[in-house]
DNA sequence: CTGAAAGCGCTTACAG
DNA sequence: CTGAAAGCGCTTACAG
């Protein structure tokens, strides 16, 4: 059908191997070949056939980029496009393909990625969720195929793995502490789903700082939401029932702010006067919502970017070694957080 | 390296041709022999080699996706997201692998596109905008390689195109004609980049709307902005210093729409009372701004979906010929409009 | 500096 | 129902 290397070959009156070699820009071959042969291929209008390329090369040049089963979440969250924003970056700059993920639940994105490395589709992947007890990775790990890990890697053999994050519980330490300053003592953290990892980081950051200050942590003021716009409503809810209002709030993620925003603005509770709030991840929206929110900077960019540089690093250099990179953040301070007022209990 | 179709022979004592047929299901094989294929590829863990298997297929049921080039724009608006979870539904469905363009630039796109179609990469490919004069649709056209455009075709061979698209002339017509119906004659228009060809059927829809109630054009009523975010704040004081300003306004994204309203709260007018917008796309946020916006749900999802199917379509039958699929879109009423107060010029 | 040959891992007429 | 052989389009030792 198409223009084979044996066309050209035929053309430029040289054997394949010799095209082959052109195209290689070997330097054993002489610029007189060369330029007859390329202007064989020019005038055929010749294209290498990947396919074949990667057949004898055993390599594909692709990376495979895995997103959490959740698509319909996880699609409508900023962080993703984000992430894939950095790893587009990367991979174009070095050449790579990418191949996007298309399961919806946690078993068919396994069979997935069992396809990806059985078949030898990618020569990589990258993984941009973290959970505890992950198939995908205890799969990764035992087929010892390269990949990197977008967050904290928990479980059996951390060492093992190649990942970039950020330090979520420092950061969620951070934020707390900001709010302990500004004199808030019931502090209410509404967290991701528990199954990943940065919800629990971001939970443990949260305790830290309480502890530190000898507060006790209430049951009651910690609440979880799986459900990215609706979760924020919903906790915000449970908390405006309790006796004990809490009048700051750590939460999550922006999006999951917005719709605390939301649901506080509807039930006539201003913000940051009545009730202060930080989030993280300062999603482009974070600047446009009323009044602005103070969030963290996780630098989500950087993180798909680091995290598909260290994978191609893998890849080329098997014996390369730097298991994990720490992307910073950055504490944004716009307008939902204030000094406690003291005019209640 | 990897267990290959002869390793599965010998351990079976078969011919490689036998085990090739059993992988396909051939009924030409007996059942005797399938199961002891099997097996021996069960104990061998055997598994097919892509790229062996497209080389001699010429086809690698591979979609290409190509998203538009401002990335950072373009990954940032959460129509991306969602027409890519539409075709991703979809592809899975059918087997089929996703490719994902990573180019920044005009330029860098269609240099990706060449090598997709050249190096046979991907059986077909989905186009994720639609502008004029567009260099990756011309080159695509010239191949005669499958493609499906999201968005109308603008230019040469309109009907040559497979396309995937809502009426968005006259979804701008209705939602203008609503203002007018509210009492509202001086009308902004607040489109996008002019260079797609949905920002020219919003802005043909508007007029027509306004054509038809006798109502003038006014050229320092249309303002066009790139950036989805800052766009439609910009927009909003441009319209704020006319002498007679407009009191609704037709905004061509919903996130525009959530700098207009972000703007308009800066300035202290208030919507709806002092200003009625609506726009269009209904994304996820449109619902938690407040208020709550009032938009055009083009159903998103829907168009990746059907888009991917029209291309698979495509791609496994040539004689295929349905060229255009039209999404219907729906009106959703929030709470940015009002009737106009009559207390004004 | 260049070519002939083998091989990457599959599929598919062609025989039998 | 099964096998031997050719071929998909490349690359790369091995010779010379």
């Amino acid at each position: 059908m198409s223009i084979t290397i044996k066309d050209v070959a035929k053309k430029a009156k040289v054997a394949p191997s010799t095209v082959s070699r052109v195209i290689a820009d070997s330097p054993r071959i002489s610029q007189q070949t060369k330029e007859r042969v390329r202007e064989a291929m020019e005038e055929l209008g010749y294209h290498p056939n990947y396919n074949a390329r990667s057949l004898v090369n055993q390599s594909t040049k692709t990376l495979g980029v895995i997103i959490p089963s959740s698509a319909k979440v996880a699609f409508q969250n900023p962080f993703f496009p984000e992430v894939l924003r950095g790893i587009t970056a990367k991979a174009y700059l070095d050449k790579y393909g990418l191949y996007l993920s298309t399961g919806q639940t946690d078993q068919e994105i396994l069979e997935e990625v069992k396809q990806m490395v059985y078949s030898r589709r990618v020569d990589g992947i990258i993984l941009l969720y973290s959970k505890a007890n992950d198939g995908v990775l205890s799969f990764l790990l035992e087929q010892t195929f390269p990949f990197v890990l977008v967050g904290r890697p928990q479980g059996v053999e951390e060492d093992e793995i190649f990942y970039v994050n950020n330090d979520n519980i420092r950061a969620s330490k951070t934020v707390t502490e900001y709010l302990l300053l500004l004199g808030h003592e019931r502090i209410g953290f509404i967290g991701g789903n528990l199954d990943y990892v940065v919800t629990k980081d971001h939970k443990m950051g949260y305790e830290r700082a309480l502890n530190n200050a000898n507060i006790p942590v209430r049951e009651e003021y910690i609440v979880y939401n799986d459900e990215v716009l609706e979760g924020g409503q919903e906790a915000v809810i449970e908390f405006m029932t309790l006796e004990e209002r809490p009048t700051a709030l750590v939460v999550a993620d922006d999006l999951m702010a917005l719709g605390v925003l939301r649901m506080l603005d509807e039930m006539g509770i201003s913000v940051p006067e009545e009730m202060s709030i930080v989030s993280f991840n300062n999603v482009m929206l974070s600047e446009l919502s009323s009044p602005p929110l103070t969030t963290v900077d996780i630098n989500i960019y950087e993180l798909g970017f680091q995290g598909t540089d260290k994978l191609i690093h893998r890849i080329a250099d098997p014996s390369y070694d730097v298991k994990k990179t720490i992307i910073p953040y950055r504490f944004i301070k716009r307008q939902t957080c204030l000094k406690r007022t003291v005019n209640e209990s």
